[in-house]
DNA sequence: AATTCATTTTTTGCATACAAAATACATTGT
DNA sequence: ACAATGTATTTTGTATGCAAAAAATGAATT
């Protein structure tokens, strides 16, 4: 058995259930297909160009996720989360990050710490100029990078599968400048705490972090809420 | 505004690859399948009596959760945690009980915490007759009990299906006396906690717990594997 | 005996077909 | 006009069929 010829098939092609989840996914956090709207079986798979059963089964997964919802005998529609339904599901993303924030305050690298570093003061600049497609750009980006720097898979993947049901609400519309320049205060602190590997301080920054986060979101629901009573 | 979509069907009758899924998860959960095994599905829908589609969009659904492990043209097999897997899944786990317990030292009820004292003394008494499968139930239903006292049901949903990864090691054997005794001391602490409405005392304890059941299981885990390299 | 290669068999992945449920529509009666 | 009811159409749920990939089998060669 000849030794440098093994471990050859890195790259396997993707099934099509596994193709058209991706691209759900996407139509959902991007919000091509709106919350509350109805998945028509036939009429997606003309769209996407694969048989209802490959289809249905990535809708399987995506109900699993959370971001579509099944209905027995009427298909599934993309969840549309109630004002209580988004109080909650901050509350773990805040659990969730200040836990990832402590964890890498104590694993994180040289390395990883300098990207965040140069990401944090490109999102200064973004901030500046008042870009504000950058500005979420680069802060998911470093918020990612945190999760990363904390080297757990799992706290990764539950993160990242509770955040894709907030993403769904596209709420990144402006928000008032005050509330915007805390942010960036926070994120200041944040990147401070990474650099004295102060895990505490980290989860506490992180915390009140996302409960303004929280309180913008909410608000921006509310007057999107508001508008819509009124239309 | 809250999502009106529910309000008349109380789910009949569950379609039939909720069933499916339903079954095998409790197939996962209690090791009726192995970690490693495959799921052939010829097989599974022979003892099902279901035919393969409801029983794929069911495999899906629990490839989604993360109970099981989806290779391209090769088909499912029940997920096998490495060493390194458990670790990170416990620290999730401690995160999230420690969430569940902080909160649940702020909004439980008094009708709830009398149930889950009540629950206490049924697991002391348990403990004293050495009964280890009704010290399991009774420690299990008392950790859900807290997360309903929580008042989270995105925290709730997020704990189950992280634990349901953990439940299918099957790793309630016998432990130490000595572990054991201090689990229940561990125990006597939460309830003073939750009496006392101390969200960082309930946090804490709950850390720890966590981080005790942890090196229990790891540690059994690693004598399991040692007696499986024997044979 | 072990290894390689060709062939058969099994198994997965996808598409289609059919049945049941839900929805839309039309007709009737008041 | 409106409600009620029966019928047609659409849509979902499940089963089956077929093709491609993987695994198993077995012969041929060294």
């Amino acid at each position: 058995m000849s030794a440098h010829i093994i471990s050859l098939p890195p790259i396997s092609r993707p099934t099509l259930h596994e193709q058209v989840a991706q691209q759900l996914r996407e139509m959902l956090v991007e919000g091509r297909i709106a919350p509350g709207a109805k998945l028509n079986e036939r009429e997606l798979s003309e769209v996407l160009k694969v048989s209802r059963t490959p289809l249905r089964e990535a809708i399987k997964m995506l109900a699993a996720e959370g971001l579509v919802e099944l209905l027995p005998n009427r298909g599934a529609i993309a969840v549309e989360l109630s004002e209580s339904d988004v109080h909650h599901t901050f509350e773990v993303m805040a659990g969730l990050e200040a836990q990832s924030g402590e964890l890498a305050a104590q694993r994180i690298t040289e390395a990883e710490l300098a990207e965040i570093k140069a990401m944090h003061y490109e999102m200064l600049a973004a901030f500046t100029r008042r870009d504000l497609p950058g500005y979420y750009r680069l802060n998911s980006a470093i918020h990612e990078a945190i999760n990363a720097a904390a080297k757990n898979p799992v706290l990764s993947a539950t993160y990242r599968q509770v955040n894709a049901r907030l993403q769904a609400l596209r709420f990144r519309s402006n928000q008032d400048g005050e509330k915007w320049s805390a942010a960036v205060k926070e994120h200041e602190a944040m990147v401070q705490a990474l650099d004295q590997r102060d895990p505490a301080a980290m989860r506490a920054v992180l915390l009140s972090h996302l409960n303004h986060k929280r309180d913008v979101v909410m608000a921006q629901l509310h007057s999107r809420s508001q508008a819509g009573a009124q239309a």
